[in-house]
DNA sequence: GCGGGTCTGTACGCTGTCGAACATAAGGCG
DNA sequence: CGCCTTATGTTCGACAGCGTACAGACCCGC
């Protein structure tokens, strides 16, 4: 059996590119935000504020309520489950396909989850009570919230049924797209440390399995900085049975989400 | 590494009691129907239509949107997540404390989910149509439907932490819990093939467990039926740890929805 | 260019789960 | 009562992942 959750995956050590890259960055990269109608667009705009993400700061925990609602633009944030003992799991990834906060305008959390910038960027955030007030407008903005965490919940599902039938290579080369599928370059940063914490496995498994991908070809990794060299290779091995019949098993990406 | 995906869970055989029992089932036994509102709850009480929920019925399905959303009373459904090569795993297990259709009333379901009856009983049933009306009234149905939304990603993601750490023994008795906490009487029927397909582990996994358990005098079954002795030995195992300290780990009980 | 911290690679024994095949038992039905 | 189906129990070899421990490799700063 598995025993000992990993470590809380909150790296206060991990290679981030300095001080992030510096590109302008457009709201209307948020997908959601991309999304939205005109009228609304327009509405919101003024209240949007730009912030910058260090790798790690942790945007809301379970306890106390987050005060804002984060558009991703170019950071990615992982939604972590909390263990009694200081574990944690990852079980959603979100970008700029969607949006942090979500126990904002949906009613009590009760949930130990915490939200952490996995890879430092930019995002765009609103204030708690605005978001409220959409809701109450029965909006197309509600209809917004309402479709992305539709697509949260399947990905969450998604992760649940990876957690119980998929080995650490194919759970490695799903995390790997999960990221990839939320930012403009090839280039990953992170270390296997850290990748071992968010999967919930051994440090060790993930260096097996690196290797092994970067031999195949497949990816090219140096102290915390990955590569990905061949991507459908990757999309291959995620459903690749290693061993019997090679069908398909689990689609990686998300359903896209706002039109 | 874990390979081939448990076969889908809809046995078409499996012991449930008879034509099921037959006692006055009140829609308010439904937390979230109990928890409305008077003025909601007049409004809906007319439209409410009363099912009996045979065992293996699918009440939706990813591809067809289903007609209905369901408040089971005395039911019990598994949403389960389909593998693209016929297998299944479940994530979530709704009862008297939820409700079955959230899809219908937030956008577009891409997930390739299910739910399946897993133990017949009673629910009410409201068209679909009727729900979405609620959700553009921004009102105190809105928020139920978001509250519980909000609970079940909760449930979903800690399945994805226990498919990451739990034993299969810890994996049946949280599985137990989650059928017990929506049953009125402590016994079960479900056989222990059921059982692996819903965990997703072998069949023969499931009976080395039940063996334990029931001979720590927690569990006894035949045949299909499976009855609780011990409820808090039960909750003890799930947590515990088998080798090393003996910390908790996940709690098993979702948060109580409607007030 | 030397030292220390961090990231990655390797090894060993152990246990849980898997796949497969088969043995026993408990009900249902004629 | 006896047969057949279904549910449960048992066994065996294989192997992925675990915990632990340690060895190299790379980078940074002094």
């Amino acid at each position: 059996m598995n025993t000992s959750p990993r470590p809380a995956a909150q790296p206060t050590s991990c290679p981030a590119p300095a001080p992030v890259a510096q590109p302008a960055p457009d709201p209307r990269e948020n997908q959601l935000l991309a999304g939205l109608p005109e009228a609304e667009w327009s509405r919101w705009e003024p209240y949007l504020e730009l912030v910058n993400l260090p790798q790690g700061q942790v945007l809301s925990e379970s306890g106390r309520p987050a005060g804002y609602v984060y558009f991703p633009t170019t950071a990615i944030v992982s939604l972590l489950y909390m263990t009694v003992d200081g574990g944690s799991s990852e079980f959603a990834v979100v970008g700029k396909d969607g949006l942090v906060g979500i126990s904002l305008f949906m009613g009590g959390n009760a949930t130990p989850s915490q939200a952490v910038v996995q890879s430092a960027g930019f995002a765009y955030r609103l204030r708690a009570q605005a978001a409220r007030e959409e809701v109450n407008r029965a909006g197309p903005v509600l209809m917004m919230l309402l479709r992305y965490t539709q697509d949260l919940m399947g990905q969450v599902a998604q992760t649940a049924a990876c957690n119980r039938y998929h080995s650490i290579e194919q759970l490695l080369c799903r995390r790997l797209l999960l990221s990839l599928d939320r930012l403009p370059s090839l280039a990953l940063f992170m270390t296997q440390e850290l990748l071992a914490n968010l999967l919930g496995v051994r440090r060790e498994g993930v260096t097996a399995a690196a290797l092994r991908l970067q031999q195949a070809g497949v990816i090219r990794y140096s102290r915390g900085r990955i590569d990905v060299l061949d991507r459908e290779l990757l999309e291959q091995r995620v459903a690749h049975r290693t061993g019997g019949a090679n069908h398909e098993f689990f689609s990686t990406r998300g359903a896209p989400v706002a039109a």
